[in-house]
DNA sequence: CATTAGAAG
DNA sequence: CTTCAAATG
């Protein structure tokens, strides 16, 4: 089965375009969407597109991030948040389970300007590590996939000298990578592809920095080690338009 | 001499839809506009336009209301506010004097749902009054073109019934232009069209309006009495697009 | 329905 | 540079 995740950056907005991920998406069977921005009392049309089940988690504020899992099997359990309200109101964590294997999209906060949140971030990722744990601890096989807001190591972005104090790769950002991948979950597009510069998920929109390819790996499809074995490709798909990120995938056996 | 005056709903909107005043009224020597919806500091390429002089008059709230006055002859005098704070700090009102003769351009306030602000609005036009009146008293022609937001009888606008209790045509505005003609300014328009319908200067943008003529007159070009014998004509300029209002203009000899 | 500003990314 | 919301018309 193949799973995608993407940041659209506004369903609304990709839905203007006729980039509706569910119409554009070769071979998706459960798809992953971030920054939809839209609570799914505002986005009526949107909300089931036919032939799909869809699970929406939004933000009390409107407009402002909230995610959303589209598949083409019913899940059996879907659960909106982290269980946790600081995080919950954004709206930024959405499971979905199949049989043992369940399907988690993220949000991560991003930690702006000097730094102004990211020990809200920090906190989000420190919740989140005992969240995926309770899925396992239930017997469960994980997949998270997702905006993590994160480039991991230098090779994760084009710029990364020039952006060291720079959201999305500060210091205590990429710690929390290392800490995570340390619990064993497995970043599998990378270690596919140890020495592959240049593979981004994310461009600024300034100055055609994606024409030129100046991005960032910020997003990703992570697996418990249980579920390595049955990854089959893990991919990222720079050139599907419409947002400021592009989809990631895995495939799954 | 022709004397334009335009409500361009955002100097910058008509900017980028190539409708720049300046550029496409033909034969204007003086150009009202309101609505312009900028500080001059916003728009160091439109303040002063090659050929003429540029008069700007602005809301404190950026992006809100605001006025200006362009002439190809610098005015011998530019004076900002009608000297009360209350309406000065939202940019309304702006005169250009060429020697006797002082052009005048008023941005009227909307009395806005239930006439939340109708008060407002009649303290606004109650110290115009007197403000039209020193400049008279100094030995002034005026002449007073802008959006006033009023209509005043029921040929000016296509909905009279259905419009009794809505902002522009509620009984104290009406009350007010009586009270205003009486004066003795005179709307040289109405006079020399006394019969003629669906003359209108603005149309709202939802459903087809404008496309159906379903409009209302509530820009003005009136005169003082001792103006009107060099009347030579007083138009509206229902073809002029590039925003929700349409110019109206006014030929002194 | 349209413009602008402001928050956020 | 882009999205969305809120205010205002």
């Amino acid at each position: 089965m193949r799973i995608y995740s993407w940041n659209v950056n506004g369903i609304r907005s990709v839905a203007k375009k006729d980039c509706l991920p569910w119409a554009i998406l070769p071979g998706a069977e459960v798809i992953c969407l971030q920054e939809t921005k839209a609570q799914p009392q505002q986005i009526p049309d949107l909300t089931d597109p036919e032939g799909w089940h869809g699970a929406w988690h939004s933000a009390k504020k409107p407009g402002y991030s909230s995610v959303a899992i589209l598949s083409r099997d019913k899940p059996d359990e879907v659960v909106p948040g982290l269980g946790h309200d600081d995080f919950d109101v954004e709206g930024r964590v959405l499971a979905a389970r199949f049989g043992t294997l369940v399907v988690i999209t993220a949000y991560f906060p991003n930690s702006q300007e000097l730094g102004k949140r990211l020990d809200y971030k920090l906190a989000f990722c420190a919740h989140l590590e005992g969240y995926l744990a309770a899925w396992r601890a239930k017997g469960c096989q994980v997949v998270l996939l997702g905006d993590y807001n994160i480039a991991h190591r230098p090779i994760d972005l084009a710029r990364p000298k020039e952006n060291e104090k720079n959201a999305g790769y500060l210091p205590g950002e990429r710690a929390w990578m290392d800490r995570y991948l340390g619990l064993g979950y497995r970043d599998v597009f990378r270690e596919r592809n140890p020495e592959l510069a240049g593979a981004y998920t994310w461009w600024t929109n300034w100055g055609g920095a994606r024409q030129r390819n100046i991005g960032w790996r910020i997003d990703y499809a992570t697996v418990s080690p249980d579920l390595v074995s049955r990854v089959q490709d893990a991919a990222i798909h720079p050139m599907v338009m419409g947002s400021d990120h592009c989809p990631v995938s895995i495939d799954l056996g």
